[in-house]
DNA sequence: GTGGTCTAGACCACA
DNA sequence: GTGGTCTAGACCACA
């Protein structure tokens, strides 16, 4: 389910967190379903569970999943996980936006950009 | 002329590489302008010469600015440094195209951030 | 395994450069094996750490490891690597065979070089 | 005459040096004929004295001039400079070789880069 | 333990 | 005076 890239420059935690993100979003994990448990996950991926119980938190304060003590951690709601994706790629997008205008790239140059690329 | 800051996560030599690309992009450092030098910049700036030299090696290696021993460093053709900052910015722009098509979101969503931001 | 010249001209962490380049594409050092760390190839060649995490990554901005922060740094796969290396070697050849031809050197010339060395 | 390149990496002294040893070889300064003087060439380049000075003191101790107390730098005989270009060249072609088949290039790798360049 | 960033300061090459 | 290299050593993020 998750392949980690150990020549990817991001730590690994942070790949954890945006595959996690992007199977819940996707729907691969439904709402409000278990995720592995944070041993499992780590022999499976032959980690440090440290790592994983890392991703997990972050996640969590993200509001991405949801902990229940004593029974494990849970994909939060549909409308809930796509509202904060969406939102993450608004911020990045409007940052980049910010960027372009200073120095002096025209909406048009961005709208040909959006349909040309590929 | 550049601002520091030390809550930023990101390191001090890029913030320097960001802010001068800004400044030469920008035209308040004309191009073949000399830039301040290492020593000078360290101490107007209160930290180590290494990071400037750092920060400045960095930007030449992009092709910012060209360096020349016993003289100083200048700011590149006004040509080349627009073009380097557009394609910069492109594929920024591209990596966050494909994360929101990820995701399901359709161009027109994306067109509408570009057309209703601020 | 690697021995440092103080009499070059060259930079110690340039020598360090071309060295691992050499053990790495000799297959000395295998493909995606670790590297020695920064501290104790520091202590090996009595130098200092910062001297070595400058030629660990130039080596990976140019493509020959792989650094994994809290892991190590890795050797590239063995196709990679000697790609890289040759296209260094056919461009410095290149170069020189430009000099030879503004001297009017012919390509005979060259090539008698070429088959009587040694 | 001569153009000088503050982009290129190699020091000022280094490229007079580089452009009288061509225009020697070339024939464009001919055998035995006189250098301009230091002075003349410093304003000439709008450089300092002690550039030139030092690119000359180099070519002499080269070979490719020779200096008259009281009169000048001479260029040395048409002879003598081929053969001093020439033995530089393959110097420099020879090192390559090795590198070359320090990983393993056949000469006939070699020989496809001479002929099929450019 | 591992790499990455930074400081304080020295020394060299070049102009 | 200017950039480039290097040492000695500290502290942080990550696994």
């Amino acid at each position: 389910m998750i392949n980690l890239d150990y020549k990817d420059k991001r730590p690994i935690y942070e790949q954890i967190i945006d595959k996690m993100k992007e199977l819940m979003v996707m729907g691969v994990i439904p709402e409000n379903a278990q995720l592995p448990s944070v041993r499992s996950l780590a022999v499976e991926l032959s980690i440090n569970p440290n790592t994983i119980q890392r991703a997990y938190a972050e996640l969590e304060r993200q509001g991405y999943i949801y902990s229940v003590k004593g029974k494990g951690n849970f994909a939060a709601d549909n409308e809930r996980l796509r509202d904060l994706k969406v939102d993450e790629i608004k911020e990045r997008l409007i940052e980049i936006l910010d960027s372009a205008k200073k120095i002096g790239m025209s909406d048009d140059d961005i709208m040909n950009v959006v349909k040309n690329r590929r």
